[in-house]
DNA sequence: AAGACGAAAGTGGTTGA
DNA sequence: TCAACAACTTTCGTCTT
């Protein structure tokens, strides 16, 4: 798999991929150095619901947020034994109870994390597949040693957080500190630091993305909602919104949609909503009036008025 | 009186040497 | 590892409705 390409053991890159036991086994010292993988990608693609339906692999759901996926790994049954003997039986005695230790280890914390993690994601409303994400990722983090040194909780908010983004469902690091307890700051550093070292790619957030809850949140008529969409993408040409944080794009462009549909809200109360300072929301205000000409059809809203 | 506006200083994170 | 830097926040005074 792609995240794995040296042991980290006896570092040889001399590795094994197991795929009946879905295991990374190193060649020259037997270290398992991945275990319980599933291959997600798929070798075709679809180019229409009928073939998609056709294509689809079928079989017993499985599901990252049981902590084991009932597949395991046991060094050895009784048979291999017969086949070694003085050292080689002792290596393997060992090798069998350290691969015991380790994988009691990681199941007991996978229990006790997939179950915080199905808290916080359903405090937030999330979606079962950003759930399934995020129990995805927080297991390969666990199997990397990635939580060591770090709260268990912090590393499932990142994860949580990644797999909003990848989702384009995102939520802003604030909700997912007030739903998990968890410190701002300490779940972007977890969330960095577990995306950098998983190889996850995610790209940035999209201002679009946020519009719908803050519409809601603000009790914005579709018309307004689509017209903040309208001003965004227009926005997104005139190269507004590279750099910016996207919350505080997404909240001006709704503030001046509203403005133009006659719902007016005040800038804190969007502020409030989209978890930005009414300073921002007027800066980006202003570069949107400026660049997209909106003011003329601001004035003639009050005219009519 | 409430909301909008803008200036100035402060904060946390990224980047490049 | 450190300093420069951009984006954003906080705070506060002034203007507008």
């Amino acid at each position: 798999m792609a995240y794995i390409k040296k042991c980290p053991d006896c570092g040889s890159i001399n590795l094994r991929l197991d795929k009946d036991k879905g295991e990374v086994i190193c060649r020259d010292c037997g270290l398992v150095i991945e275990e319980r993988m599933i291959d997600f990608s798929q070798e075709w693609r679809e180019f229409d619901s009928d073939q998609a339906s056709k294509q689809k692999r079928v079989g017993a759901p499985l599901s990252y947020t049981k902590y084991d996926r009932g597949l395991g790994t046991d060094v050895g049954q009784k048979g291999d034994i017969f086949q070694l003997k003085g050292k080689g039986k002792n290596k393997f005695f060992r090798l069998r109870k350290w691969q015991y230790r380790i994988s009691t280890a990681i199941e007991r914390n996978l229990k006790l994390a997939l179950a915080e993690l199905k808290r916080v994601a359903s405090f937030l409303k999330l979606p079962r597949s950003v759930e399934e994400e995020a129990a995805r990722i927080y297991t390969l983090a666990v199997q990397r040693g990635l939580v060591r040194g770090r709260s268990m909780e912090s590393v499932v908010a990142g994860a949580l957080y990644a797999a909003c983004r990848r989702h384009e469902v995102p939520r802003t690091l604030d909700e997912l500190s007030e739903a998990s307890g968890i410190d701002k700051k300490e779940i972007g550093r977890t969330y960095r630091f577990v995306t950098r070292e998983l190889g996850i790619r995610i790209l940035p957030s999209n201002p679009v993305d946020y519009i719908p809850r803050f519409a809601s949140a603000l009790k914005l008529s579709a018309e307004t909602q689509s017209k903040a969409v309208e001003i965004l993408e227009q926005a997104e040409n005139s190269e507004l919104t590279s750099g910016r944080g996207p919350t505080g794009i997404a909240a001006a462009a709704l503030y001046v949609a509203a403005l133009i549909n006659n719902e007016k809200r005040t800038q804190r109360e969007v502020a409030d909503i989209a978890g930005v300072t009414e300073v921002t929301i007027r800066n980006r205000y202003k570069e949107l009036l400026k660049k997209l000409k909106l003011k003329e059809k601001i004035k003639k809203k009050v005219k009519e008025k």
